[in-house]
DNA sequence: CAGCAACATAGACGAGTGTCGATGTGATGG
DNA sequence: CCATCACATCGACACTCGTCTATGTTGCTG
């Protein structure tokens, strides 16, 4: 069960019922290490899927803004004035985070915390492992 | 030299000679992991150009097709029916890879060879290396 | 040298999307 | 009940980019 052998068993993570119906599950569950054989065209459009919504350096920022955080969870309030974008961009980046299960949200009274989903980096760094 | 400490050694990417100038070798060398802290506008920056190499359904495959082939190498002509793409629609994405660092070009003849870069995997899974 | 094959480059077009201002929706407080 | 705050949603605009056709460049061959 160590790190090097997380590929093998995170398909898993598209069966658990705790870790979010977004795609960061759909990663493991379709696609081996690049590195192992030829993505189909399905496979691809689901990591592309995952990947694009951190190919944009708003929503990167957010994402290690996130996980970097103490407990893991911020509100939105906390995360529009460093980037210097209106609360509605932020609002949006973050949606599509959650969508791509990168992130869950939680609302709590008036504020929405954003949580960190630690095993959708573990899925992204299976895919990138080298050969061998 | 264990994978799990590639992240700290692989900043000397960017400084060795054989490796490829492109931004493969920026990628450790200027952004700690994801969960570490969180990202400044540039090293956004710089990580994202690095993805957006990568995510795209087409450039995925290839990068794929290119890194599951014996001996990590493969030309356009091998490359160009199974995409089922235009031959300038290949070249122009093989350009995106070489120029990200993902990949080498090495022109033999008539033909083009190109060729996987193992250590951008490693730095690329590095960024995305779960906290702790 | 002529001709062909493999690949790169240039320009154009259409689809996708990051950002914004304006507005809608609940929850809280007086 | 009304005002306010935190956040989500809606349309619109500008820009990026994936794909194509057409053309240029280079190396091999007869």
């Amino acid at each position: 069960m160590a790190t090097t052998t997380a590929a093998a068993t995170l398909p898993v993570l598209g069966a658990t019922a705790d870790s979010p119906p977004g795609l960061a599950g759909a990663i493991s569950a379709c696609c081996t290490p690049l590195s192992r054989a030829p993505l189909s065209a399905e496979e691809a459009d689901t990591l592309v899927a995952v990947l694009k919504a951190i190919a944009v350096p708003t929503r990167l920022r957010l994402l290690s803004m996130i996980y970097a955080r103490d407990g893991g969870e911020a509100c939105v309030c906390e995360l529009t004035e460093p980037l210097g974008l209106t609360q509605p961009t932020i609002s949006h980046h973050l949606k599509v985070l959650v969508d791509a299960g990168l992130i869950t949200r939680d609302k709590r009274g008036v504020w929405a915390y954003y949580r960190a989903v630690p095993e959708a980096l573990v899925a992204l760094a299976a895919v990138f492992s080298p050969p061998q």
